[in-house]
DNA sequence: TAAAAACATTGATCTAGATCAAGTTAAGCT
DNA sequence: AGCTTAACTTGATCTAGATCAATGTTTTTA
């Protein structure tokens, strides 16, 4: 069951959502879910380029990713940007915020996105009398530890194909990788995010193309060969 | 008050223990604190190489950092090693295996470490009363996402000295960054975990210290200059 | 619907940092 | 203490990927 367009999602409740399984009401009896539901502050939609909220603002609220997509990014002192990770559908903005009480980066829209706001107080209070959900906020945050393995790859190529596979298993949590997807980043993101050139970007996924291990068309992807993907990306060349 | 070695650490309780306001029983009230104290099971001692755990282990407790430093690392199909991160004293181990039940990684003792090995279903168990410790362990966790920026630089001589003050200050969470303090870790890891070729780091070091930014005697550092350091590593060249 | 802007590809060149190699220093071991 | 081994430094060379540049494509906006 794929998310829905970002405008279809507003009246949606956390029972009805697609998303009721990976996102915050995974593991939650149906009491605690109905409770959870209460406490949904808005359900927003941003449009490609508008910031959720900049560094330093004061931590009040987490965003569950409805559909769409973000970037969490920071601008140094030079004026260039640095992108630290993507949020896709099902995961939930905030985790990073709470030691500090401030969010550490810019939250940036790539596509029109949806996305429900969930006042933190609140979800500390309620996970008192909850404890499904005292354990799914610490699993979630335990998720976000692992979640983005790619930049630690020291080989270029394998770097960009684990970032490919990482994105395609996130779009796809349910079961598995999926085979064709779209990118929701611009290659401009990927290379950035990575330590890479935009044009090293280019030329890796090309190259791939051209060894018939995937196909792509622009942001378009549809993996080919998922095994010898696999086995590049953990080092077998 | 500076971690004690290794050894001495044995007999020293949470409520005496030098990391008490860092490490799990930050914000704890008293009673929380001696419940906490309680529920920790062994207070061990690793020597250099030992492994606490390898990847794929089941999930059962936490580790705090009383004295020492650890590697998180993975072996990959051809036999390379990645570091994906190091825990210094005060820091707690785990956290990235709740969600699995299983931990990702292996955790190799860099030098002398001290821990104190915490089950985590009782600590869940005891959370659920005590509600500081519950946020005591969002915010660990939170804190975990955020420790680790450099690998986020694209510069390379940013990384390093990002690196270095990142190390510099965790060793010293209290106040600011710590002047003079010793690397846990050889350069190979440095080099590594910035993907970064071991020389490279070398080299760097050795640039740094003919500018008189820093003075260095194989793993003992000092801090001369912070604020140019703080600028470098910042991108204002 | 056309024009503009943003994004992506492809090629040519150049340089930062990897790799290779040798020598030095420090730490662990008997 | 002296031997062995591991870790670090320093230099020389080479290459992967950055940078520069031009073109093509898609999306956005007027």
């Amino acid at each position: 069951m794929p998310p829905k367009k970002a405008t279809d999602q507003l009246q949606t409740t956390c029972a009805t959502c697609a998303l009721t399984q990976f996102c915050l009401p995974m593991g939650l009896t149906e009491r605690e879910l109905k409770d959870l539901e209460a406490l949904v502050k808005h359900r927003r939609i941003f449009s490609r380029g508008e910031i959720l909220h900049q560094p330093g603002d004061f931590f009040q609220n987490f965003y569950a990713i409805r559909a769409g997509a973000v970037k969490s990014v920071t601008i140094n002192t030079a004026g260039n940007e640095q992108v630290f990770g993507f949020y896709l559908p099902g995961e939930v903005i905030g985790f990073e915020a709470i030691s500090t009480q401030k969010y550490p980066h810019s939250i940036i829209a790539l596509t029109e996105t949806s996305i429900c706001e969930l006042p933190f107080t609140h979800l500390m209070q309620m996970s008192k009398t909850h404890s499904g959900l005292q354990h799914q906020l610490l699993a979630l945050a335990s998720q976000r530890l692992t979640i983005d393995t790619c930049i630690h790859f020291t080989d270029t190529q394998q770097r960009v194909i684990a970032f490919l596979l990482n994105v395609s298993a996130r779009l796809n949590r349910s079961a598995g990788l999926k085979r064709i997807f779209d990118l929701p980043m611009s290659r401009h993101d990927i290379g950035n995010h990575l330590g890479l050139a935009m044009e090293t970007i280019s030329r890796i996924i090309h190259h791939l193309k051209r060894q018939g291990l995937l196909a792509v068309h622009h942001r378009s992807i549809e993996l080919l060969k998922i095994p010898a993907l696999k086995a590049l990306a953990t080092g077998n060349k």
